[in-house]
DNA sequence: CGTTGAACCTGTTTGC
DNA sequence: TGCAAACAGGTTCAAC
């Protein structure tokens, strides 16, 4: 359910209505998503939510101690990812309990933060000082940021097939399988490319596309495939203008041809045969090539 | 560097 | 209808 768009609509969410508040207790479920359970179990009460912010496909909740515990502590965060099936959203406490909520944080306003996630793909850690800016800089460039003149220089220094770099996380952080493929099809290129073949004028296509894609579906608030919602149990609507991604035969919007779906990089990939052109045979492989061991 | 396949889980959809 | 296989918004690891 979540890549970048769908988890900045949540944030946005989040970021109205509990920012401010105290977290008062913490119960848990499962945890072997968790970094460190006993950690989550200790620090959490008492602490306020300061503040609320997205890093690639991670919430960051910025957590304030309680005044008494105050001195010498570094400033820590909880960071959340929701892997495939998870939901983060305050709840009423008399609204039933969905299964596979692990975790329940009341809040000091009579409502509760819930964590629900039936596969546990995803991932909670308490973290602060070195261990959080670790985590942070082991993930690459927020593609709504990242300059052009960046991405294109990072581009060319890889030999990957598009579709995988475009959701390898440490190249650039919160792009997933739905927006690759939207991003590709917008840019006319196919799965296959290998990235440092792009022309200049293709590469910046790639860079235009993925921003004009995301930005679009933030607008959209996120592509609700099956179960996803915002903060406000509310679907994103971003499903309906999907021009590849779960369209295979279904005719493209540009050309009429039909959509076709294969693996790449272990995920289904959906492109136009037509407008996105399939490398010569030679450029799928990755050759060993001319690797300057120098610089 | 890059690729593949498996693993981690549960639920839903598809096919025979 | 029933049962099994395939598939799902993600990440990580081993093996090549």
């Amino acid at each position: 359910m979540p890549e970048l768009p769908e988890v900045e609509t949540l944030v946005r969410g989040l970021r109205r209505t509990i920012v401010g508040r105290r977290i008062l207790e913490v119960r848990l479920g499962q945890t072997d998503f968790m970094d460190d359970a006993a950690a989550i179990a200790r620090g959490l009460p008492g602490c306020r939510i300061a503040a609320i912010e997205r890093v690639g496909k991670f919430f960051l909740l910025r957590l304030e101690p309680p005044a008494a515990a105050g001195n010498g502590h570094e400033p820590a965060a909880l960071l959340v990812h929701l892997g495939m099936t998870g939901h983060l959203s305050p709840h009423r406490p008399e609204e039933p309990l969905p299964k596979h909520t692990h975790v329940v944080l009341p809040l000091d306003d009579e409502r509760e933060l819930r964590y629900t996630d039936p596969r546990r793909f995803g991932r909670m850690a308490l973290l602060c000082g070195a261990a959080l800016a670790g985590e942070i800089a082991r993930h690459g460039a927020e593609p709504l940021e990242i300059s052009e003149a960046d991405f294109l220089q990072r581009l060319a220094a890889r030999r990957a097939r598009l579709k995988a770099l475009l959701l390898d996380q440490r190249f650039l952080h919160g792009i997933g399988n739905i927006y690759a493929d939207e991003s590709l099809w917008h840019a006319r290129l196919h799965p296959l490319r290998i990235a440092a073949t792009l022309t200049r004028p293709q590469a910046r296509a790639l860079h235009r596309a993925m921003r004009k894609v995301l930005a679009a579906a933030i607008r959209a608030g996120g592509s609700s495939i099956s179960d996803y919602r915002d903060a406000d149990g509310r679907p994103g609507w971003f499903q309906i203008r999907h021009r590849a991604y779960d369209r295979e035969g279904q005719p493209c919007f540009r050309c009429r041809a039909r959509i076709r779906r294969m693996v790449v990089a272990g995920r289904s990939s959906h492109f136009c045969p037509r407008c996105q052109k399939a490398p010569p045979r030679g450029n799928r492989t990755v050759k060993a090539g001319k690797s300057h061991t120098s610089a």
